[in-house]
DNA sequence: GCATGATTTGAACGATCGTTCAAACTTAGC
DNA sequence: GCTAAGTTTGAACGATCGTTCAAATCATGC
């Protein structure tokens, strides 16, 4: 729990500093010198220990991608056979708010770098396919049993958008903060999150019904 | 509509070249010497044009934040007295939608872009929040009216949610292709905008309802 | 305590970065 | 056709980049 750099491995200390600047400054704008220097280490051992570049900002998104996923999947396969679909979004996403919201500084960055390569075409297929595309197969796979008679590509749709909110959320640029003259904060994870379920839940119901019951743009119960 | 170069001034060509290269590799990961190079012209005549790098960033944001403000400030507010929150949504999305999709390449790496930067906190401030904020003020305050008796802040988050789907939507990385083996397709705008409205509206009515029907994660009407 | 492998050090490599500048060239007004 | 302002050219600046390497230091087993 401990954030003190002395008593890490060089390994560990270079990985927390990597973690920190990328994403603050993103890949290219962080140089191996600036995270040697965080880490209180010489140049060197930057690649003596990841090799180039690339390959430590790879080690840095596998790190903690492990226990992620892990977390996740235990969340996703203790539900029961037919969980009701915010209980299913709350099991995919609640890992990593808990983890972002209470698990220190790191995990904060974390999500932070995350967010951004999200939206990057560049990291796409070598970073987040290989690390994250498992369990959102499993999400997807469990969402389309509880929205049984739905059209398949309606809740790929449906994640896409689950994907959007949660990446802004973890992002916690502070434009709403700014937006909403403080009277929002995007730090304040748990507030957003108790509003992302039922806001999802409630975008997947809409464009998941049924093709009987789809008669475009008019919701079917009152307000 | 021509995306041929050479009839362009020396300024729209650096203008060109600096907005798609800054879309593939962000703005660290660009060179002005790969920007004039693909411009055609020579190197100092960016920073003759636009001074230092930063600056020439700033100029490729803003000149089609112009245009995209104008035409999403025309919908909005040709709307009518008391719109459909599907219109409303509508008006403030399809803007950037149509251009991306049918407004050239120009604009589809404009699009990926700003999808990029508006999960950064970096260009939070100096960039996003100049260039998009008032337009985004005026779509809360109509979504404000059209969702009555709301909470203030519940109406922010429905816009942060929104703002994640559409983000994650421009930045058109391949993601969801690759998950839906190839079943959905990132560049198929007009079909996930299709889904977008009624998801994004279904997530604004779950949200901000008044205080007095919200009975916490109960749905109030049929399945 | 000696040999062996792992780790750390300090310096240097060539390449590329953003920026600057004087000189050459082009354009427009008279 | 001369002038003045605007634009383009080609080269260079110092700084920083990722990577490499031989030497020095440390840790470990015998």
């Amino acid at each position: 729990m401990t954030d003190r750099n002395e008593d890490l491995s060089t390994r560990e200390r270079i990985l927390n500093a990597s973690e920190s600047l990328f994403a603050e400054l993103g890949f290219d704008g962080v140089s191996l010198r600036m995270i040697t220097q965080r880490a209180g280490v010489e140049l060197a051992l930057a690649n003596y220990h990841f090799g180039p570049k690339k390959d430590l900002f790879a080690a840095v998104v596998e790190r903690r991608a492990l226990e992620l996923n892990e977390a996740r999947r235990t969340a996703l396969e203790s539900l029961g056979p037919t969980p009701a679909l915010e209980d299913l979004i709350d099991a995919f996403t609640r890992p990593f708010l808990e983890k972002s919201a209470r698990g220190g500084a790191g995990w904060k960055s974390y999500a932070r770098l995350v967010a951004q390569i999200a939206n990057s075409p560049r990291w796409t297929d070598t970073v987040m396919a290989t690390q994250f595309d498992p369990v959102a197969r499993l999400f997807i796979e469990k969402a389309q049993q509880a929205l049984p008679d739905s059209a398949i590509p309606d809740v790929y749709w449906g994640f896409h958008f689950l994907l959007g909110a949660m990446t802004t959320t973890f992002a916690e640029t502070g434009r709403i903060d700014q937006l909403s003259h403080g009277t929002c904060r995007s730090d304040d994870l748990d507030t957003i999150h108790a509003r992302m379920i039922p806001f999802l839940a409630a975008g997947f119901r809409a464009i998941c019904r049924p093709a009987s019951d789809r008669t475009r743009g008019k919701r079917t119960s009152g307000n």
